[in-house]
DNA sequence: TTTATATGTCATAAT
DNA sequence: CTATTATGACATATA
């Protein structure tokens, strides 16, 4: 994205909040934005406002073009997210993130965000349709954890001590409590305005026509959490992009003149208004949606399970609060998520997640002062990294690149750019098998964003980079016909290293190594799975991931095992040869002394009948009679004939002769 | 280009 | 029943 401006560059409040605006949320005067977010608006904006029917081209596989405006504004608002390489968001963020916004939002602003279908509001009030499951957060064994989350924020917020009713809101949404006699008080507190919300949640169940939702199963809120363009509520990866969007505290919207709104805008907003869902602009930017207060209350819950924070955790945001300058908050405000996303990966998953990583990106919240080109600079390098085209010139290829993402994406939005950093870099890739070699990146990539910091080398790695030759994967089956193959190798792609489930898994923004996936324990995997926000086709892709790589150490230990057998069974053959050849040697032997013997024999034989002597005194012819030995040990001279036809005892000489 | 070898993957049975 | 392992068969990569 070329016209991306550099973070806190400022700039863009007026067209995100009419964005917002436009997308059914109604935006806080105050609303301020991170730059990333303003030159996001700024960028998006007109190019939604020029051409939205091509430009619409790369967000148009899914479908539907009789959306409404605020849903192509909302979709096209997270197309251009995804294109920033926003792999996923892990599912309790924005359930976290609707926690804070309860905290710090009237209800009638919750609503906004939460939803403007219709539907929704010929009900009590309004309640998401797809805006993720947020039931969940509060009937699982999390919900408590989400408690502890929200809990600190609400004491900074609540020095009067009524932080502590958030807990007992998350227990009333779970009660289905009906607040909506409430409404009142909206303006004297935050809780009674999250009080008001509930109705809203309770709605929501209805809408969903899901009475058990306890029984929700996780893939289904993946899917509520993909983008539906045909819902005119948000989803929750909506409600984390303006989380992600909201984070500067100085900008108003007061007093910018409606000439300054793009003319797609206006007749937007005509069309809006003439619509069965009518957006009222003054009350749109009126309403006290505080969505940078949100930011700041709920930047650690980026997971569905976040662990307990700690203190250390915490005080970056108990200063920030307390900051009366924005401009020194805003770096830290914007950055702290990923640095508590971080801590509470590297907590939960407690798997070779080295903490070199958060120290890097503590680091960089650090930096205040950054050099807007560079870091413009920077941000475009790490989008080439991430394999994500930037440019906003839709050209072809561009086009072409973020359809193909958002087909593979399939919903997956929200996440913090540096999230999909750092997961870009160091989570996917064969060529940083070793958790530290990802730190390793981490640090380099950090160093360009804080220069200043004496990290005047940036070292750029482009290890990850797709072709855009190649053919990403676009089915479950992830068929890689030998020709792709051989493009991608004739092209010296930088990714030929990587085996082809990383390459996948960098496709789909897979945000752990696949020697993670493969290596985790059942246990942690399955958790990991549940707890992450990811689409069906990055787990379907996972768990692929893991059966094949666990099937390649057992057909390498198979192997391994059978050429051990055939090593062995050569060297059986080698012994067993040898062992015959000592026999046949042995035979020999044996044999040449059975011959010996019978030579002996035969000259004992000899000896015998030389000494015999018959009636006449003649010698016995040795031919014509044989020595037989009986019984009772005589030795008697026996004729041939009557010894081969067995009458042994018959001597037609009758002679006996004794031993000698 | 052909061939041999190594390696990855899938299907299936066994554990 | 699920996950893992083992293994034959086939496909692909590589020397």
């Amino acid at each position: 994205m070329k016209l991306l401006k550099p973070w806190w560059a400022g700039g863009g409040l007026l067209n995100l909040t009419l964005l917002l605006s436009l997308a059914g949320l109604r935006v806080d005067l105050d609303l301020c934005l991170p730059p990333p977010a303003a030159a996001l608006c700024e960028e998006l904006l007109p190019l939604y406002s020029t051409r939205p029917a091509s430009a619409s081209s790369s967000f148009s596989a899914s479908g539907d073009w009789g959306r409404s405006p605020q849903q192509l504004a909302k979709g096209w608002l997270l197309h251009e997210v995804h294109a920033l390489g926003v792999p996923f968001i892990p599912r309790t963020s924005v359930d976290a993130w609707l926690v804070h916004s309860v905290a710090t939002g009237d209800a009638d602003g919750a609503h906004g965000l939460l939803g403007t279908s219709s539907a929704v509001e010929d009900s009590d009030q309004a309640a998401p349709t797809g805006g993720g499951d947020p039931r969940e957060t509060h009937n699982s064994p999390l919900a408590t954890e989400e408690e502890k989350v929200a809990e600190p924020t609400a004491q900074v917020r609540d020095t009067d001590g009524r932080g502590s009713q958030e807990n007992d809101i998350l227990k009333e949404k779970s009660d289905g409590v009906d607040h909506s006699s409430q409404h009142e008080e909206n303006e004297e507190g935050v809780s009674a305005h999250a009080k008001s919300l509930q109705p809203a949640r309770k709605d929501e169940n209805h809408v969903t026509g899901a009475p058990d939702w306890e029984a929700e199963h996780i893939t289904e809120s993946r899917n509520e959490s993909h983008l539906h363009w045909s819902n005119t509520s948000f989803s929750l990866e909506d409600l984390y992009l303006f989380q992600l969007l909201s984070s500067q505290p100085e900008h108003s919207l007061e007093g910018i003149p409606l000439e300054d709104i793009p003319p797609f805008l206006s007749s937007v907003n005509e069309s809006v208004n003439s619509s069965a869902r009518n957006i009222n602009w003054s009350h749109a930017i009126s309403h006290d949606v505080n969505l940078h207060e949100a930011m700041l209350l709920c930047p650690n819950t980026f997971i569905k399970d976040p662990a307990p924070r700690t203190s250390q955790a915490q005080e970056p945001f108990l200063q920030l609060n307390s900051h009366t300058n924005s401009e020194q908050a805003v770096p830290e405000m914007s950055l702290s998520p990923v640095d508590n996303q971080m801590n509470i990966t590297s907590q939960d998953l407690l798997y070779d997640l080295d903490s070199n990583i958060f120290d890097g990106i503590n680091l960089m919240s650090l930096a205040t002062n950054f050099s807007p080109l560079e870091v413009t600079q920077h941000i475009e390098d790490l989008d080439s990294d991430s394999g994500l085209s930037l440019n906003s010139s839709y050209d072809s290829t561009s086009i072409t690149k973020s359809n193909s993402s958002h087909g593979i994406y399939d919903g997956a939005v929200g996440y913090s750019e540096l999230q999909s950093l750092r997961y870009d870099l160091g989570a996917v890739g064969g060529c940083y098998p070793e958790p530290h070699k990802h730190c390793h990146m981490d640090y380099r990539t950090m160093s360009g964003f804080h220069q200043d910091l004496g990290c005047q080398q940036v070292f750029h790695d482009h290890t990850y980079h797709l072709q855009p030759g190649v053919p990403e994967p676009t089915s479950e089956s992830f068929t890689w016909s030998r020709k792709s193959q051989k493009i991608t190798g004739c092209l010296e792609n930088p990714d030929r290293n990587l085996s082809r489930d990383e390459q996948r898994a960098k496709a789909l923004h897979i945000p752990f190594t696949v020697d993670e996936i493969i290596q985790m324990p059942v246990d942690s995997f399955n958790s990991m799975l549940s707890r992450y926000y990811l689409t069906d086709l990055q787990v379907s892709l996972i768990r692929d991931i893991r059966r094949r790589g666990k099937n390649k150490v057992a057909a390498q230990n198979c192997r391994k095992r059978k050429l051990d057998i055939i090593l062995n069974l050569e060297d059986d053959i080698c012994n067993l040869q040898t062992k015959k050849e000592a026999l046949k040697s042995e035979q020999a032997q044996y044999n040449k002394a059975i011959n010996i013997m019978k030579q002996k024999l035969h000259d004992l034989y000899r000896n015998v009948f030389s000494m015999l002597r018959d009636d006449q005194g003649r010698p016995v012819n040795p031919n014509h009679y044989a020595l037989q030995y009986s019984h009772d040990g005589s030795v008697l001279i026996v004729p041939k004939e009557l010894v081969t036809s067995g009458h042994t005892n018959k001597c037609p000489k009758g002679k006996r002769e004794r031993k000698n």
